[in-house]
RNA sequence: GACCCAUUAGCUCAGUUGGCAGAGCACCUGACUUUUAAUCAGGGUGUCCCGCGUUCGAGUCGCGGAUGGGUCACCA
């Protein structure tokens, strides 16, 4: 992008590099500094002006706007906290400073000192008496009125947009709230917070298709992890009792406004618990979060209130089926007649479907979208739940809970099949859809099967997709509103690139 | 993957029936010692996303492509 030859500039970024040689010239190279004394903050003196007036502040952000070019002048200085009014006059800088401060650009970062104080019109405002340019811009910001709104640009250019709108700074820092709130809550209830490979052998733990690199020096294929399952689930074996990991995975597909090839996700396993402990470990987690993040139990997201005070409402997937269609599979054990009544709902199934998957399938297009509030699906049938233990008292279905909420997923969780022998077979038949063609079916993981042989205890595992939990909390509409730098294509076309590789 | 929409100055956007490329902000020159999207006078800084085509003439019409956004499908 920054190109150098200065006859391929425009004119507005060549006059801002002429600005820089003069600065240079005159032996005042902005970028020769190297530390600037910050004594204040421009929200913190917004905020605290009756403690502050008079005294001396030593503030240093970017300028943002400029008025008044006269023998006195406005300038909009923006640090990490806010924006701030500064008062600067021809008599207190002197004619030859003053002169060069009005060469100063929208998007230079500076450095000043002087006395906090308000001006007629009631403005809270610095009386700059010393300034120092920290760093020239080079660069033109988007105009001070629309900003930048171009998505693509957003994106791309995040550090601009951070600049620009302070509505999407608060978003991260939201983000870092939620994080650490999360963090709390687990760490306070007894969890150890753990990091395993992102790199590895096998991609397992989900059906995805994973990234691949190589290993030049082993010369050997390795993969991006597409979830955090299976080496949490060694620790427990190995004998941690609560673990979890909040880290990032990757999963190689399509993209959307609610998927990101690299999102973060929240795992966690405990020992000697079930899935209706994890269910009310999720109720408390996100209350919690919310009474934290938002100072009350619950959100306004996209104009529906989503209430997180417990208890959130809990239904077997089978029942919100019937409640839904009328139809009742709890008590259809013929495939053909489950077929027959998927049909007549609509269903787009084959006449080999297993009922388990027709009713997920009734599932997902009658009652999904209908779950605004939390809602705990639960019981999921055996066949579309390949990593749960099933319900011993109903085989049919397993100890296992989905969290919805406004038609989206936001937990999964079961009580963790712990068989080794139960566990070898699927992973075997998952060996045999590999073999037909399905390219997201798991991988035989050996290794994992030997640490079941060891021994896992009764075993309580969740999984929260974190950035979905962030566009909750923060009203977002996009993933890649709530993800700093969210993946983009190239911008530049193929034989640009080549263009650019020859060189 | 399919369909729809967008792409014009650094940014936000106009651009009529196919006939000299426009505005505001920003920027440059000048004025202004309490401004608030400061104001006043003057100045337009451009690969109209890219390529091919139709045409006397294309920002505008056609075809192909790129990037982004949306809807659906897929995935979870």
């Amino acid at each position: 992008m920054a190109l150098d030859s200065s006859e391929s500039l425009n004119e507005l970024l060549q006059i801002r590099r002429d600005k820089l040689s003069k600065l240079m010239e005159e032996g005042k190279d902005p970028f020769k500094n190297t530390k600037f004394n910050v004594t204040d903050h421009a929200l913190k003196v917004e905020e605290n002006f009756e403690a502050m007036e008079g005294k001396q502040v030593s503030l240093a952000g970017r300028i943002m706007s400029k008025r008044g070019q006269g023998k006195v002048s406005f300038y909009d200085l923006q640090d990490s906290t806010g924006r701030i009014q500064l008062f600067i006059k021809k008599d207190i800088m002197g004619d030859e400073l003053y002169e060069e401060i009005k060469t100063y650009d929208i998007g230079d970062i500076v450095g000043i000192q002087g006395e906090v104080f308000k001006t007629k019109m009631g403005q809270v405002s610095v009386r700059v008496e010393k300034i120092v340019i920290l760093s020239k811009s080079l660069q033109i910001l988007p105009e001070k009125f629309h900003g930048l709104k171009d998505p693509d640009l957003r994106y791309r250019q995040r550090y601009v947009d951070l600049i620009m709108n302070p509505a999407v700074k608060e978003v991260f820092v939201t983000r870092s709230k939620i994080m650490n709130a999360v963090r709390d809550y687990l760490n306070n209830r007894g969890f150890l917070e753990v990091e395993t490979p992102v790199l590895s052998n096998l991609a397992g733990g989900a059906n995805a298709r994973p990234f691949a690199t190589h290993h030049n020096a082993l010369d050997i294929p390795m993969f991006l992890r597409i979830a955090l399952e299976l080496p949490l689930k060694r620790l427990i074996v190995g004998g941690f009792d609560k673990v979890y990991e909040l880290s990032r995975v990757f999963r190689n597909e399509g993209m959307d406004p609610t998927h990101n090839p690299e999102f973060t996700m929240l795992e966690t396993y405990e020992a000697y618990a079930d899935y209706e402990d994890v269910m009310n470990m999720v109720e408390e987690l996100l209350y919690d979060v919310a009474l934290k993040i938002k100072g009350q139990d619950s959100v306004i997201y996209q104009g529906d209130e989503i209430s997180f005070k417990p208890p959130f409402k809990r239904a077997r997937m089978v029942d919100l089926v019937k409640e839904h269609t009328g139809v009742d599979f709890d008590v259809i054990d013929d495939q053909k007649v489950a077929y027959a009544e998927g049909i007549k709902l609509g269903l787009e199934i084959e006449p080999h479907t297993s009922i388990g998957k027709i009713i997920e399938e009734a599932f997902d297009t009658f009652v999904e979208d209908k779950l605004i509030q939390p809602t705990f699906v639960t019981h999921h049938p055996v066949e579309i739940s390949p990593l749960a233990k099933k319900d011993y008292t109903n085989p049919k279905y397993t100890e296992r809970f989905e969290l919805f909420i406004r038609g989206s997923e936001y937990a999964n969780a079961f009580s963790e099949l712990n068989d080794p022998i139960d566990q070898k077979e699927r992973f075997m038949s998952q060996v045999e859809n590999k073999n037909t063609g399905d390219e997201e079916a798991h991988p035989f993981d050996h290794d994992f099967i030997n640490a079941l042989e060891v021994g896992l205890p009764p075993t309580g595992g969740l999984g929260i997709g974190i950035d979905r939990l962030v566009m909750l909390m923060t009203d977002q509409r996009s993933i890649r509103d709530v993800i700093l730098f969210p993946t983009m294509k190239p911008e530049k076309t193929g034989t640009e690139e080549e263009q650019a590789e020859e060189k």
